[in-house]
DNA sequence: CATCATGTTACTTGTCTTGTTACGATCTGC
DNA sequence: GCAGATCGTAACAAGACAAGTAACATGATG
């Protein structure tokens, strides 16, 4: 558990939901994910808040694609999930006394910013379909082998 | 302790090392960056054995700049502290069989990529003596204030 | 040789995601 | 309406890793 793998791993729910037109639930999701039913339901609350996604209850109940893929973005689903840090450096003080520590702050901050904003509006740029598509795209170039966790 | 703060405190303490050219302790800096001694010398190592800085034990012993903050880089210390993972966030797993989580893999792994050599370049293109004379800049813009920690 | 200072190891702490257990709420179908 | 399926949520343990801490060895100075 070296990384914060939840935008990862809803990137890779949402694609196979859209699979499947029938609703998943957590059990079968978990299993896909190789966790546990708890920590999808923790870490779709997000997305169903957001209206991506919809869970019912009860028997035949799971969770189902609302939205289609061409209407989400990474970034949707980055911050449906909660805007999670997206790096592990950072200051040892971000109200320094010290001018030294401010202008050191000023630096690494800057180039920080900089990186964090190329990496979101790289996330803004794919829709979900695209991923979809690449997908496609592998599993046409060889089609032989098994193509998909337990979809 | 929410970040990595290794990169931080050593740009703090190498320019504090060129203003006073007299070695500083580990005790010293350890208070300069409100933290201990065994700290210090634990992240510094790597900054003695990449030759910006000597050690030197006894008596009248410290830690003294070896080469001036204009031929030092922040990406210098990055490597030196030993490139210490920059995202906190990746991928839930490396090698995926699933071809959908490959393809959500590519594309968050490059967006990653792109964003992190941004970053490096944006380290790389920043010497000390650039933080050095920002420091010197807020000095003379306000000179009332204290201007430093214990330097 | 006494003292100062680094070098190093081992262990603890703090923080955050993940994993797990337990229990309650709600819906379906018989 | 009861049984079972399924989500919702709270509480807590596990794992990882930087940071904090304590103990002790090593080496240099005077």
């Amino acid at each position: 558990m070296r990384n914060d793998s939840r935008l990862s791993r809803m990137l890779h729910v949402l694609i196979h939901m859209d699979k499947h037109q029938h609703s998943a639930t957590s059990d079968m999701i978990a299993k896909m994910l190789n966790t546990n039913p708890v920590v999808v339901r923790r870490t779709m609350a997000g997305l169903r808040e957001q209206g991506y996604v919809r869970s019912e209850k009860g028997h035949g109940g799971g969770w189902t694609l609302v939205r289609p893929l061409s209407e989400i973005t990474l970034l949707d689903v980055y911050r449906a999930i909660g805007e999670p840090h997206l790096f592990a450096i950072g200051p040892a003080d971000d109200q320094p006394e010290c001018l030294v520590e401010q202008a050191v702050n000023v630096v690494l901050g800057d180039a920080m910013k900089e990186a964090q904003a190329l990496l979101l509006r790289r996330l803004d740029s794919v829709t979900l379909d695209k991923i979809a598509a690449d997908f496609e795209a592998k599993l046409t170039a060889r089609p032989a082998t098994s193509y998909s966790c337990a979809s």
